[in-house]
DNA sequence: CCGATTCCTGAGAGCTTCCTGAGAATACCC
DNA sequence: GGGTATTCTCAGGAAGCTCTCAGGAATCGG
């Protein structure tokens, strides 16, 4: 069975979809958070106080009290809690952007996980700044900064798209370790993704001629098992 | 009889194909884990119940309740529970990604119960991250890492093919244990793999130039039973 | 010592996997 | 709204790997 560690942060999720709320509670769990599940905007703010979390994630979309509701009932308790709406990318869109302040954020359904615990982090990370200022990522001589979406190959820097910067990312949270292109598919595409694998290729194509154009090549292919973040052996 | 352990990993498998569940609990009873079974989606929760397994095998395809279902039940008891789908190679596999974040993972079939055993042991060391290295195994000089998917012979480093690895790995694993070309086949091998055993002959073959070339042997034959990796007898 | 059995291994066919260019579809931005 | 950047699909070709086959070597029993 899996423990929570003791003094984990807390993060409550709320949506009216089971599963949204399993998909991002089995996330975060894994990711050694602690999570509270809330599917209405009534239970959101009962759990609040029994549980004073650290975070939401936020649907705004529900039955009854929707998310901005539920977050201005929050403020007004003098709750100072970030939060992270979850949206379809649909018209209430524009109005989340005027409604994410301070250390809020949102993202539009559907999502990678990979990129939702790694905004979730980004928001703590702001919340908390002294702590760990560790948005740095680094192998060999392979830099990527997660605040400021930069990386450098040998001090030099380099420029992605957003896709091949969630693959660098992923690759480089497993540095050495093989990873196989279905679960490269899980982490850097969104959840409903249904295309094949072979994007993967492309974009480890891609991104072999950007970060790989100069020095020794890092991305390694594993035939028959995947790809690896690795010194050349030679 | 085989005595299950006390305090062992509990595993429950689901399958409405006897063939396949007979397959599974076999080969994890034999891994020393706790199993039961179940046939149906109705069976499977109220097992989980009684029973509060550690991890499932949980076939998606089932008639009545199926794979998805029960795991979203699963999980709405609070029960926080990895589980490992098995899908067919099919239109549902695409589905599968998006629900298997998380601790979870999953396998099309035909596999290998090599690699189901290997990945139920991932998951769960995902699970209670405890000491570091538990990717390793190892015996006399030869080291491997299941992470890296790395190899070496007196620390230096041995390249394998796909098949090359998972055939070493199963030696490891039994190191010292005698393995019929049979037993081989069953675990390295997919389980439907029809061809004939001369197969693994090869491969010991193709290893034996890898990982004896230089060293005392430790592949070694014994004539009418099977192979075993051991130190050499003089 | 001889035949039978088992095992080893080289060679190669054919299959799978991977890479990449080209282009269609889509999102984004001024 | 038009142009640009990005994402994704598709397909051909190359490379690597898997598996089969067959001849020869090793081992065993008598």
């Amino acid at each position: 069975m899996m423990e929570t560690p003791v003094g984990a942060t807390r993060v409550l999720v709320v949506d009216d979809e089971p599963s949204i709320t399993d998909l991002v509670s089995m996330a975060l769990r894994y990711e050694q958070f602690d999570v509270r599940v809330a599917s209405n905007g009534r239970e959101a703010i009962d759990t609040v106080e029994s549980f004073s979390p650290d975070l939401a994630v936020l649907d705004i979309m529900m039955p009854g009290i929707d998310g901005f509701e539920v977050a201005r009932r929050l403020r007004n308790q003098g709750a100072q809690l970030p939060i992270l709406f979850l949206t379809a990318r649909d018209a209430t869109e524009d109005k989340v952007r005027g409604l994410t302040l301070g250390g809020d954020d949102y993202m539009t359904k559907p999502f990678s996980v990979e990129e939702l615990v790694a905004r979730i982090r980004a928001i703590l990370r702001r919340a908390q700044p002294a702590a760990d200022s560790q948005s740095r990522l680094a192998f060999a001589d392979l830099e990527l900064d997660e605040d400021t979406h930069e990386v450098w190959r040998a001090g030099r820097e380099i420029e992605l798209t957003a896709t091949e910067f969630k693959l660098l990312r992923y690759l480089l949270l497993n540095a050495r370790r093989v990873l196989s292109k279905d679960q490269i598919l899980d982490h850097v595409w969104n959840y409903d993704f249904g295309g094949n694998a072979n994007i993967v290729e492309t974009y480890v194509s891609y991104l072999r001629r950007k970060v790989d154009a100069e020095g020794a090549p890092l991305i390694h292919t594993v035939r028959g098992v995947g790809y690896s973040l690795r010194l050349p052996k030679d």
